[in-house]
DNA sequence: CCGGATCCTCGGTGATACTG
DNA sequence: CAGTATCACCGAGGATCCGG
């Protein structure tokens, strides 16, 4: 049944048979967003062929990970989303993220952003411990799309689409990253325009403080 | 440079381009352990192709996750070490490891237990939580290897080995993974002589208590 | 329009053999 | 010991087509 087997019995090896084949875990990701239709799935995704998408989902879906499910009329259509058992590589897909987000240089030509990888980016980099006693509520409106990040207690509730009572509405590209890497400062992205904002400016530096991609090590050379 | 990119300014997609090819992680795995030389991570690898752990670790060089390096004489032989950027990995791998370890059934007959595998297998399921208050070495005698775990004020120390003053020795099997996972207890693992120990019986308990494996969610039909 | 299935090409993978 | 060379194959990528 497992596709391609490693021939080890263990943790990391089973889990790389069940989602280690291309394309499996950014599906994972965005559906850790929430249930998805097809086309929904193949919109986040962009350059998948249906094929593999398809198979993919078979895939997942055969080894409980993915649950597809009708919704009741009158919509009729069908819908993806994770089981129990595949929500919980939540803890394991953000830190795959925050791994992977401190060898983010620039976006490349081909490259785009989507609403579900800048959710959980969020997510990965958020820091509970930089956060206790803030209570902010952010919209982020990044190219053609809009999030909104909830901050309380020190826990994080992010998603997609406004926030009409957000504290501090933030405008930007790309440059969100230099941000959260601290490679500018908040002051600086301000006034260079690289990011607008709407609200207590104080609250952009906040963030930058909350969410966080630590620099990535210098290599030793020799 | 990136053999195929996902095409998405995403740390979770940056991470499967790094380390998301076949083998890859698993040798990450091995090198997490410690450094290896070509034929000690062919021998922990069973099946790799040779062209393939050649490929595999030419990109993770060029990607600054291997270093290279040639021992000093008169060894003068090459080993392969995770660089510092590399060795961040080990949270996330072993956050893999968890969540496949649940996946595990009882080993098929074409899967191997290795060393570094093992070792890995109880720095994952290690809870820092129910060690507090606990001190103490184990020496785990399997098949044909023995490696130990040492513990102390929370903290482990697993690797290759015997331990000379362990305060329990066991011998076992597979059966271990039963056992961490809750579904035989300590003492039925020794009553059916599962599990084999020498020294303090309690401990047996203990350690099942300190390396757990939670049960997979049971599936929800329908 | 949604949710795929089908066909074809290409390159990575796997297995084996061979070499410095 | 530490790889390179060769080759068959299968899954990924890309486009198109089809039923509801």
């Amino acid at each position: 049944m497992v596709r391609r087997a490693y021939g080890q019995y263990c943790g990391l090896s089973r889990a790389m048979e069940l989602v280690g084949e291309r394309w499996a875990l950014l599906i994972v990701r965005d559906l850790l967003v929430g249930p998805k239709r097809f086309t929904d799935l193949r919109r986040g995704l962009p350059g998948i062929p249906t094929n593999i998408l398809s198979a993919r989902l078979r895939e997942l879906e055969e080894t409980g990970i993915v649950r597809r499910r009708v919704l009741p009329r009158p919509a009729g259509s069908i819908v993806y989303e994770l089981t129990e058992h595949g929500g919980e590589l939540e803890e394991t897909v953000l830190s795959l993220a925050r791994w992977g987000a401190r060898s983010l240089g620039d976006p490349g030509p081909a490259e785009v952003i989507t609403v579900d990888s800048m959710i959980m980016a969020l997510r990965s980099t958020f820091r509970p411990d930089a956060a206790v006693g803030l209570r902010a509520g952010y919209e982020l409106r990044l190219g053609d799309f809009v999030i909104h990040a909830r901050i309380e207690d020190g826990t994080l509730a992010a998603g997609e689409g406004p926030l009409p009572d957000a504290d501090l509405v933030v405008e930007s590209g790309p440059a969100l990253r230099p941000l959260m890497a601290g490679e500018v400062g908040p002051d600086e992205a301000m006034a260079t325009g690289a990011v607008r904002v709407t609200g207590d400016p104080a609250l952009l530096a906040r963030f930058a403080e909350v969410f966080r991609i630590p620099p990535r090590p210098r290599v030793r050379s020799a």
